[in-house]
DNA sequence: CACGTAGTAGAGCACACGCTCCACAACCGG
DNA sequence: CCGGTTGTGGAGCGTGTGCTCTACTACGTG
C-alpha cells in the first residue's frame, strides 16, 4: 500500500556514527548528517523525529552490542564462582570490543551516556535507553553482591569504579587512537585488583 | 588620561566560573555572562575579545593556582628522594585543592584542558596556556625520570595515568558533588601504587 | 575648558542551527 | 486507472548565537 523505503534507517545511523567519531557531538548537525548519509532532511525527520533521537538510536545500537558481550563474559565467571574474575572480565570488555569491532568501541568512547538521554529523544527510544540503564545497574548490583554480599549504593559505586570509570580512564584514549597496548591492560588489571583489595567502602550508618 | 575601569575583569571571570560550574560550557553564552556579571556585552568584548578567551582566562587562573600547589608538594617529595611519594602527592592534589578551594576544584573539573585552547582565544592568553602545558609536561618528565630513569613518551604516559587520568576518574565525580570520601582517597592510593608496581611500559624499539 | 584616550552600553547584524511544511513520488487494493 | 497511504525532498521559518558597531561617558592633560 505505502511507498517502500528507499533508505535504510541504518544508513542514517552509520553516517551519524562516523560524524560523531570524527568530530564529536557538538559538530553533528542535521545538514552534515543529510549530506553524509545521502538521506534528505525530510526523510531523517520522518523516521526519527529529532536529531537527539538519531544520536540516541546510534548510541543504543552499539551499547546493546557492548553490554550483551560484557554480560555473557561476566555471567560465565559468576557461574564459575569467581566474582573477582567477573569484575576483571567486565573491566576489560571495552578493550575486547575494540579488538573485535573498533567502530563500535570508538562510538561508545566518543559519547557519554549522560549526553544521550535528553528531553528530545523519541519516547520509544528513551524507553529502551532506560531499560539498558536498568540492566546495567542490575549487573553492577549482582557483582557487588557476589563480591561482598552487599548491594548498597556505596558498594555498587566501588564496583562501578572498577567496571566503568577505571576502564574509561585507562582505555578510552587508546581506543580513540585505535590501538590498546598490552601493558595498558596489565595496568588496568593491577588497578582493579588494588581497588578490590581495598574492599567495599564502610557500611553507611543506619 | 583614559576613563578608568568601572568593572574589574575578575568579575567577568568569576561569573564565567559560576556559570561553567552550574551549567557547563555548552550553556555559557555571552548574554548570560553579561547578565550574571553585570558587565555589558561591549565591555566584555573590549577587554577579552572573544568568549573563548574568557573561558580560557577563567580556566588559566585556576589551573595556575592548582599546578602551583601541586608542584610544590611534588618538589618537596622529590627533594626528599622519594619519587613514589611524589607521584602519590601529585595524584591526591585535586582532593587537596577541593578541601581548600572547592570553587577552584569545581571549575577545573567542569572543563577539560582540550576544550579550552581553541583558535578563538586571544594570542596572549594562548601563549600562557601553552606555557602552562609545557610546565606540566616538564613536571611529568621529571617524575618519570626520578622513578625509572626514563623520560620517553611511554614512561611519561604511565606517569600521566597516575597523576592525571586516575585522579580524574576517581575524584572528579565527588568533587562535583562537593565531598571527597576518605575511602576514595584510599582507593586512589592503592590504584596508583598498583600501576607503579607494574613498572614502566617496555622500552619502545629503536 | 576643549581635547585625546580608553572604557561602557546595548541595539542589531550575520549566520548556523533544529525543525516544519508541503508538494510530490512510489506503491497497492479496488 | 484511481485513491489511499507512506516515504522523499528541500525551501525556508523561527530562534539563539557570537560578535560588531557606534554613540556616549569619564578621566588626565595642555
Amino acid at each position: 500500500m505505502p511507498r517502500p523505503r528507499v533508505h535504510a534507517p541504518d544508513a542514517v545511523l552509520d553516517a551519524a556514527e562516523e560524524l560523531l567519531v570524527e568530530h564529536g557531538r557538538a559538530h553533528l548537525t542535521v545538514r552534515a548528517l543529510a549530506q553524509r548519509s545521502g538521506v534528505s532532511n525530510g526523510s531523517i525527520y520522518h523516521s526519527f523525529g529529532s536529531l537527539e533521537t538519531v544520536v540516541a538510536a546510534a548510541w543504543l545500537r552499539r551499547a546493546r552490542e557492548f553490554l550483551g558481550r560484557q554480560r555473557s563474559g561476566v555471567d560465565a565467571a559468576l557461574a564459575g564462582g569467581d566474582p573477582r574474575r567477573a569484575v576483571l572480565t567486565a573491566a576489560e570488555a571495552p578493550a575486547a570490543l575494540a579488538d573485535d569491532d573498533l567502530r563500535a568501541a570508538r562510538l561508545l568512547v566518543s559519547l557519554h551516556r549522560d549526553d544521550v538521554l535528553t528531553d528530545a529523544v523519541a519516547p520509544d527510544v528513551a524507553v529502551e535507553l532506560r531499560a539498558l540503564d536498568a540492566s546495567l545497574a542490575a549487573a553492577l548490583r549482582d557483582l557487588a553482591g557476589a563480591l561482598w554480599d552487599r548491594a548498597d549504593a556505596a558498594a555498587v559505586d566501588a564496583v562501578t569504579l572498577c567496571v566503568v570509570r577505571l576502564p574509561a580512564a585507562m582505555l578510552f584514549g587508546e581506543i580513540r587512537a585505535g590501538i590498546v597496548r598490552p601493558h595498558t591492560r596489565a595496568q588496568l588489571t593491577a588497578a582493579v585488583e588494588a581497588v578490590l583489595d581495598c574492599g567495599p567502602p564502610p557500611v553507611p550508618q543506619h
